[in-house]
DNA sequence: GTGAAAGCGCTAACAC
DNA sequence: GTGTTAGCGCTTTCAC
């Protein structure tokens, strides 16, 4: 069962008894140019051959492609997933399509990512990668390459282009950590992989704002940081805050409201606190951030700081496109929503002193 | 910032005195052709101007892509987020690229997807589609294009140059539903979405299987199998299980072992377990299925069934990258893995009798 | 309202 | 060893 060939343009026309440039605009959304007999003759036609237009001599002849790239960290982290998923969705809607990248936080991996992507002749993509500088991907952005930063602040030195689509980090971890001040914890701990990310640190950053406020001493918190590793998978975080706890916990003066810096951690974080015999909420307080769908799930729920990834996956589609179709058209921009805690049972008041 | 102009293979050869078909001979690996000074001079070029072969012209030309396109139901899922994953590091290693598509389980947005991609020029799809019936892609098939199907067992109808790939899910189930059996449970219960796909169908009967085997009667088993709807998302599978667990436990004769389609379903049948006041393996054991990276943050950690998906994903891009550059030399066939049953702590011997 | 023709950037014979 | 050349399938002026 070898390959046919492939129908062409030319013998629909042929089919039809007109010429490619019919067929062509009929297919480009030109029907009124012809008369209704000829039109449905090619469309007949069309249909007789199951013609489907090849797409790379499309896009070499008009140097357009209806594919986006997405660059995550991880579609194996569940947050990433349903970014991936809504994100998808929204370009289907639109007639795109979208090349999948899991950079797993590597930034030389997600230089040989962009770089591809620009051979594909992809000019839109959506990029989480939370890398403090872009200049690896600067040469590619004056060459017309169209990027939307997710979850990654815009900072100063950034392409004046660009469009960065975030949640308020700051804002976020500093609601987590209020909410466990407020329930009167005062021994806390932050537990992250490597804060090399932008986004890393300003939650971290939210989280020591809140700590001031409070009238806290910095140094009264632990923070855990994922030791010696250049950067952490996603998938990862969960061991990582797993560890994080254990270690915390049997050190001297553990804490008793750990703020984690994604669900997936925060998950982790449970998990050991349940393996030094201790338990979530009644012994330890823990506060995520995601609200991926399985903090709900969990035993205890999860509080959580949520992002409302539909819209955002939505709303970085929707930048996108706009200049992918329109280049140079419109400035770079920044759109920073305020995220939501959501409290659910996974925090509490500390343990009364014995 | 305007797009500027593509660097091309003309100037690129121009800049280094040599033709085209030189400086395509070394992009091709045909290095050996020339003088080590004329490669190096191409290389310095190509360095120097940044080029970037174009692959649209590339493929045209070829006939061929490095892109492989992917079915899931959803990236929202962690199953498949961590399938994808693992398949698109397998894909990079060998320089292909995928396209992701979620099909929610909605079969005309799998056949609709089939198509794009084949008009992409894609020629090779991992398929995780698990619809009973692959007529849809028949005629793709019979041009050509090259199918793995994941996670769904070969079916006596379907194309003969079919390779799957696929946990023996029978076997799987059997298993699952054996430990619960040997614990001691006599009423079970299997929860799943609609039976309307294959991996489905199959897990159903390992449970049925099991069931007989121990002498048990097949309705003294409730069978759970998400009411109405035609197809359910992979998402929502969690929101179901809760729903099963809640209506399932408030009837009379209440399982006090639930069998559930997947870990998702499992966690949402623990949730549920929890909303009726009742305690997961204390008063209710739950076995679920795919061993997700969460199954094991659980509390209680969740017993389930491990699909090996790092290894499954190496696999299906293995199988598909052979036949993508060989078409029509190797038959189909059929790799059925055993799965393993992985006992945590959300089972246990039934309650005794008040 | 329809068709002829040029060419997007690349590869692979085939000459030299 | 290197260059010349002929398209791959499509879109898009520009004639008619």
């Amino acid at each position: 069962m070898d390959a046919m060939a492939e129908i062409t343009i030319q013998q629909v026309a042929q089919a039809a008894g007109v010429s490619p440039s019919t067929v062509s605009n009929l297919l480009n959304g030109r029907a009124h140019r012809m008369l209704p007999a000829t039109r449905h003759r090619v469309e007949k036609a069309i249909e007789r051959l199951g013609y489907r237009p090849n797409r790379a001599a499309r896009q070499l002849r008009t140097g357009r492609t209806q594919t986006i790239g997405l660059v995550v960290p991880s579609v194996g982290n569940p947050f990433w997933g349903a970014f991936a998923r809504h994100l998808e969705s929204a370009a289907l809607a639109e007639g795109y399509h979208v090349l999948l990248c899991n950079s797993e936080r590597n930034p030389e991996r997600e230089r040989h990512y962009i770089d591809e992507l620009w051979s594909d002749g992809i000019r839109g993509v959506v990029l989480c990668s939370s890398l403090p500088s872009l200049d690896h991907v600067r040469p590619l952005i004056e060459r017309g390459l169209q990027l939307v930063t997710f979850d990654r602040a815009a900072q100063a030195a950034d392409p004046e282009s660009l469009v960065s689509i975030s949640v308020d980090n700051v804002v976020g971890m500093h609601l987590a950590t209020t909410h466990l001040i407020g329930l009167g914890h005062r021994r806390l701990a932050f537990v992250s992989g490597a804060l090399g990310s932008v986004n890393r640190k300003d939650r971290y950053r939210g989280f020591v704002d809140a700590l001031e406020l409070a009238g806290l001493p910095a140094d009264s918190a632990a923070v855990w940081s994922g030791a010696s590793a250049e950067w952490f998978g996603d998938v990862e975080a969960a061991e990582l805050g797993r560890e994080a706890a254990r270690e915390l916990l049997s050190g001297d003066r553990p804490p008793t409201g750990i703020v984690a810096v994604n669900d997936m951690c925060a998950l982790g974080v449970c998990r050991g606190i349940r393996d030094v015999g201790l338990r979530v909420a009644h012994d330890v307080s823990v506060v995520g951030f995601d609200d991926i769908v399985l903090a709900d799930l969990y035993d205890p729920p999860l509080t959580t700081v949520r992002q409302p990834s539909p819209q955002l996956a939505t709303s970085a589609f929707a930048e996108l496109k706009a200049r992918v179709e329109n280049p140079g058209t419109t400035p770079g921009r920044s759109l920073l929503v305020r995220p939501e805690l959501v409290v659910r049972e996974s925090t509490a008041p500390p343990p009364s002193h014995p």
